[in-house]
DNA sequence: ATAAACTTTCATTTATTATTGAAAGTTCAA
DNA sequence: TTGAACTTTCAATAATAAATGAAAGTTTAT
């Protein structure tokens, strides 16, 4: 395979992967070229590359601005803004995770705290309800939690030992 | 609040939040209703709840049969069948990672692997784009394996303790 | 074998989500 | 302060994904 056509490839499986996990196919193929960049790239290269529009190309470099996983850069001499990809996988990863616990995590969990804690009001229904819902907001908080914790749990030494043994 | 409003507002954020990673709405609405549910219930009284259509239930139904979070029930002299959900959530978490890792994970990697393999050709361009589909390929593997390990680790005292300590 | 009671399928329709592109906005150099 | 070079916004449109429902398929009791 040739390094065009297998860069193609990466950016089209990118974005696949990113629709199947929620997140649209045109920001995820916007990162991956990114990614895979030796150097930043303008806007206007990006929509050469991908073959998209200024408003898409602009609006989803924003949204990836916002989840803080691409950076615009200046370069001397020139007008335009060139845009550069997080690059470390271990940032990459903790930030992705970050945000989308802030985005939908944690209000999932808001609403489970609420459903969770009705009047179980004599009915085994309710109870059953009750007790389902209260095993599922501790299932997610523990989920949560433990995402949250990934960063400093793989700097230290048990941790490294850990990831060892798991192989 | 009263149980049905909060039933209801279960099933609702819980079809959100599926909808958010990749799993279709009412997948993940009939998923939320037979988890809170006592006893088995009939495909028609999922229309009724939901107010979905006769195909759409019979098809979400198939989908998360397949993926074994869901379980066909006959009762005695009931021509109808019935349905429960997998309410062990550590045993719906293994079965979920599983069933994606299968269907999105693995094909991800098999391009990974391809495109990181192409020869660099001497240019720094192809030369980094290796550089970093390599390191992708190691990273989603490791991520992979150990989702995939997470059921047998979760089972031995090593895996307990660690629980414990980052609470 | 038949028919009633139920489930599945899939072509069509509907709803949702993403994309376009022209207009408005911004920034900067002169 | 003007205007050229660029970016952002957002109403309209297109693309994609999900839902409908009638017809076909199954199963079971008689």
């Amino acid at each position: 395979m040739e390094f065009k056509e297998a860069k193609n490839k990466f950016v089209q499986t990118w974005g696949a992967l990113g629709s199947q996990w929620g997140i649209n196919k045109t920001m995820a193929q916007i990162h991956a070229l990114l990614m895979v960049s030796n150097d930043a790239i303008s806007m206007e290269d990006i929509m050469e590359e991908l073959q998209i529009s200024r408003g898409n190309a602009s609006m989803n470099l924003r949204a990836l601005m916002d989840w803080g996983i691409v950076y615009k850069e200046y370069k001397a001499g020139e007008r335009r803004e060139f845009f550069t990809a997080e690059k470390d996988l271990d940032e990459l990863a903790v930030k992705i995770s970050r945000e989308r616990s802030k985005r939908e995590i944690k209000p999932a969990l808001k609403v489970l705290k609420e459903v969770s804690t009705i009047d179980g009001n004599n009915s085994d229904e309710a109870n059953h309800f009750i007790d389902q819902t209260t095993k599922l907001y501790d299932f997610v908080l523990k989920a949560d939690t433990m995402l949250e914790k990934a960063t400093e749990f793989k700097d230290n030494w048990l941790g490294k030992l850990l990831l060892k043994i798991m192989k």
